[in-house]
DNA sequence: GTCTATATAGAGATAGAC
DNA sequence: GTCTATCTCTATATAGAC
């Protein structure tokens, strides 16, 4: 609302991208202030400390992820294009060379402030509960096959996707598009044919 | 063949738990050197620099992995012993609070120094090969069922256990045994029944 | 092969002027 | 709200004595 974008969310946006490219200890405060053509002293004006910005940064994410689920969580609805803008979410962080919010968190667990890790084990748990109900809707409706209960499915599912995009870029060729599709074949959804031969 | 065990060993040995628990970043010379009751310098004597204990690290795996799939490669033989002996490899990872060497490389990748990354790239490369295989003689033998290609299934399997291992940390349930489950019903393994109601 | 001592650079953070 | 200046701590790394 006010002239471009405020200074407290351009170091925001700039901390996420950071954090989702190189890891939360990754970064300094130096590769924000510097592109931004500020000061670290004002960053430490909006974020005092690192720990408050990590913080800012995973509550961003909770937000997100609930505006786009709470109507799915109370009235249900079409599971399908839920599942696929799952898929799609990890394939723009393949592209854009990221990993998600739950790898930064996990792979830096025992150097991260406690203050973060609380809220990181909040946004799985809502992760994986939102999963697991578009699984079992879906499966409740027959757009999905699968054995076994949705709540493994789904933690099953945020694995696969977490670990084939980190896969991803150890290789030049796409994990993660290889990843998606036995995820697909494992919840009897259609797996666009390579046109084999 | 020393007294007990050569500093340098004892080095590599630290550092490489070091690195599991915390990423090679989230580690210093003084937590290696401290425990150890030597001195920063002493490390410097034996790895030059933290690349080359970097380096140490990941040759190693390459090596145990190396001498432990040569023969299968060669010769084949029973390839369920070797897939479990990877689910027990990651269960024993999750139970020491540790992540395996592929996150290691893969979470820090944009800030790791160019050789680290060859052999990381190699040993996914190796992994993947010698998994890719395992599936193949497994369902050529009917012990396993799956469809599609077993390079796809091969690397779905490694992104499951990685990420599954991942989403450990931040959950007190088992979200890896949950995640084995899963894919041992992909394979068309027998599922350990939890002895429903 | 390990030590002491030191160099150098970078991190996160704070005080106080504007 | 952003700046300059500075503090403190820690990191990797090196020189040279023992």
């Amino acid at each position: 609302m006010g002239t471009a974008t405020d200074t407290k969310t351009r170091i925001l946006d700039l901390a996420e991208r950071l954090a989702r490219h190189k890891g939360f200890n990754g970064f300094s405060y130096r590769d924000i202030s510097e592109p931004l053509g500020i000061r670290n002293a004002a960053i430490h004006y909006h974020f005092p400390s690192k720990t408050d910005l990590g913080l800012a940064l995973i509550r961003r994410y909770r937000d997100l992820l609930r505006s786009r689920t709470r109507r799915f969580m109370k009235e249900g609805g079409d599971p399908l294009p839920h599942l696929e803008a799952l898929f799609a979410s990890y394939e723009r962080l393949s592209l854009d060379q990221s990993i998600c919010p739950i790898s930064i968190v996990a792979v830096d667990y025992y150097t991260l402030p406690e203050p973060m890790l609380n809220e990181g084990k909040q946004f799985v748990d809502e992760t994986l509960a939102w999963l697991t109900r578009v699984l079992e809707v879906g499966r409740d409706r027959g757009v999905l096959r699968f054995d076994g209960e949705p709540r493994e499915k789904a933690i099953g599912t945020l694995a696969a996707l977490q670990g084939g995009n980190q896969i991803a870029r150890l290789r030049e060729d796409d994990a993660l598009q290889q990843t998606i599709t036995e995820l697909r074949r494992g919840l009897g959804l259609p797996v666009a044919s390579p046109a084999k031969d």
